[in-house]
RNA sequence: GCCGAUGUAGCUCAGUGGUAGAGCAACUGCAUGGUAAGCAGUAGGUCGCCAGUUCAAUCCUGGCCAUCGGCUCCA
């Protein structure tokens, strides 16, 4: 084995799972069984699903495996009695993956009696799995397909120290104490309700200060970069939804209803409106580029069982721009907007990944134009000197994008940004320009979201800060808490004067000991405590306590303001 | 939508074929307390929804809804 190669040890401690289940059911059908970026997993086609007991009894039967030592041995075989073998088990899984595999002789690798199709690498013995746990089932399709039949998947991990594998799973519960769903709850931000329909977020007072200050914020960044905020409706007649494409090629996703024999639906998306503040006159290449920007509520009905607290919404607020220029300005208009996007995640210190998704199976608009478009993406990136991936085929129905993911607090990625260019759209709706030469030209579309939706970005920005946010956006930025009751005029004093500075301050009057007060501010993680008494009356000051539950000790009240207020300015995080 | 699990008080969770409990929170009172939970009392539940089995269902069966972990799809 290559030297301490994690994903040879996981990949084969696949293997002692399969073996483990095949030996406890004989039946049960392999698929395959890959390593991943957290640890492994092997799906298997068995009539009943795995219980919670029967993972039990395969981790305690891989365990034996473990013990026994087994090699794992190359065995190269030829195409023919590969074929007999695997047709001899009722492999069907496998004989599809032998079908697809190019050769005359094919690698299969035994532990013990067990035997599977695989290229290997290996490592040497099963002993040399130390470390090990399954962490969980569920249903997958075989090979990633809907329409595939539907086989039981069992993840798990391993690693080389016992060490590893205990630091890795508290990690797991660590993250877990950051979900978004969990401290939007506990931090009264928001809540979703059964009764109100699922995918709906209902934003709390909190909630909704935190999204007004980023709101605010977003659409002054768009301001100081040439967009024009325009207003668009929540629905439109279908007509306009057949001539965008949007009733041929996304209506599942879509809500409709009918009212006095006239057909609307509830916009997805917020291009038809922009499209249509654009071609309410005429157009000289004078103008260009134009740049609108809504925060745009849509709706879009996503299946069942994908909905994921506000990562997964079907309804949310996109910060969505849409820009028309010319073909030559395309380039610098899609470099301004990914510099800006990195700009304003920087303002929050996350880390991204930029990927380029090409055109998908169902698509509108000629070949050309997309290997046009595409091509303008590439370029822009190329000349931003940034690294990217290429997502073949994950393009939006209208054209390509290059979206750029953040990741929660357990390591899953979310498509926030995204930039997508359009030459449908303009053709749809016959988007012109007046050219220098008086001629009619048509114009290039972009739609770009830079935070995503705000409820995605604000369920990350969640998990990212664990709900102790910067200053800047805590929806408390200071607590006042009064030692007893004689202190309260003293604490009304402070608190007027905050407030005067534009400071969210909160004000615990509560008959409650000092040591009760700090302990719901501090689970509130509410940046500044300022604790009050004899002593911070007397001198005019306050006791100031961080959230970090380092103690400041006595600081004027006016030294204070101008420490927060410097922050608050900075957007220190 | 698919596979599996779950749904009991505002929150976290026990529990049983004979219509339910704890801790915290809430409310009331006592205590006026200096950096993460003071003491006592009170109130609070169509046991997700709808059917069925049963003398009797929160518990058993079926359907639906929602949530959680994945798959698929996506901002």
């Amino acid at each position: 084995m290559a030297k301490r190669d994690l994903a040879t040890l996981r990949h084969s401690t696949a293997h002692i799972l399969a073996q483990a289940v095949k030996e406890l059911f004989p039946k049960v059908k392999l698929g395959i069984g890959p390593s991943i970026p957290d640890g492994f997993y092997y799906d298997f086609e068995k009539k009943e699903p795995f219980t919670p007991e029967d993972l039990k009894r395969i981790e305690k039967r891989m365990a034996e495996i473990i013990e026994k030592d087994l090699p794992f041995k190359k065995r190269m075989l030829e195409r023919e009695e590969a074929q007999r073998l695997l047709k001899r088990d009722k492999e069907r899984f496998k004989l599809e993956l032998l079908k697809g595999l190019k050769g005359k002789r094919i690698s299969f690798y035994a532990t013990g009696d067990f035997n599977d199709l695989c290229k290997g690498p290996h490592i040497k013995s099963t002993k040399e799995v130390e470390a090990f746990k399954l962490t969980s089932m569920a249903g997958a399709y075989w090979r990633g397909k809907e329409t595939n039949p539907m086989l039981q998947r069992i993840y798990g991990t391993a690693f080389f120290t016992k060490e590893e594998l205990d630091e890795y799973l508290r990690n797991i519960e660590e993250a877990k104490k950051r979900d978004h769903r969990k401290l939007g709850k506990s931090l009264d931000l928001f809540s979703i309700h059964d009764e109100a329909g699922a995918g709906l977020v209902i934003y709390h007072p909190k909630g909704a200060i935190l999204r007004k200050i980023i709101e605010d914020f977003i659409e002054e960044e768009h301001e100081k970069r040439g967009y024009q905020s325009v207003i668009t409706p929540h629905m439109y007649r279908i007509d306009l939804w057949k001539r965008s494409g949007h009733y041929d090629f996304y209506r599942q996703l879509m809500y409709f209803f009918e009212i006095e024999n006239q057909e609307y639906a509830i916009k997805p998306m917020n291009c038809p409106g922009h499209v249509l503040v654009y071609k309410s006159k005429i157009r000289s290449y004078r103008d260009l580029p134009i740049r609108y920007f809504e925060l745009g509520t849509v709706y879009r009905h996503e299946r069942s069982g994908v909905m994921h607290g506000l990562m997964r919404a079907r309804g949310f607020t996109q910060d969505d721009g849409h820009i028309f220029c010319t073909p030559e300005q395309l380039k610098e208009e899609i470099e301004k907007a990914v510099f800006f996007a990195l700009d304003i995640l920087k303002t929050f210190g996350f880390g991204y990944k930029l990927i380029l998704s090409t055109r998908p199976e169902d698509y509108i608009g000629s070949k050309k134009n997309w290997e046009q478009a595409t091509e303008a993406l590439k370029e822009a990136l190329k000349e931003s000197g940034l690294d990217y991936e290429i997502a073949p085929g994950e393009g939006a129905f209208y054209g390509p994008k290059i979206d750029i993911q953040i990741a929660d607090a357990l390591g899953r990625l979310w498509q926030c940004s995204t930039i997508q260019v359009d030459f449908n759209f303009p053709e749809k709706f016959n988007l012109s320009y007046t050219g220098r030469d008086g001629k009619r030209y048509r114009c290039i579309m972009i739609h770009r979201a830079l935070l995503g939706s705000m409820e995605r970005f604000l369920g990350v920005l969640i998990e990212h800060y664990g709900g102790a946010f910067p200053v800047w956006i805590s929806p408390v930025q200071v607590k006042i808490l009064p030692i007893a009751e004689r202190h309260m005029e003293y604490a009304l004093e402070v608190k007027g004067r905050l407030e005067r500075e534009n400071l969210r301050v909160e004000l615990d009057s509560r008959n409650e000991k000092i040591g009760y007060k700090i302990r719901e501010a501090q689970l509130e993680k509410i940046p500044y405590m300022l604790v009050l008494g004899d002593k911070e009356a007397k001198s005019g000051s306050v006791a100031l306590r961080l959230r970090s539950e380092e103690d400041l000790g006595q600081v004027k009240v006016d030294e204070f303001v101008s420490k927060v207020s410097r922050e608050i300015k900075r957007k220190k995080n």
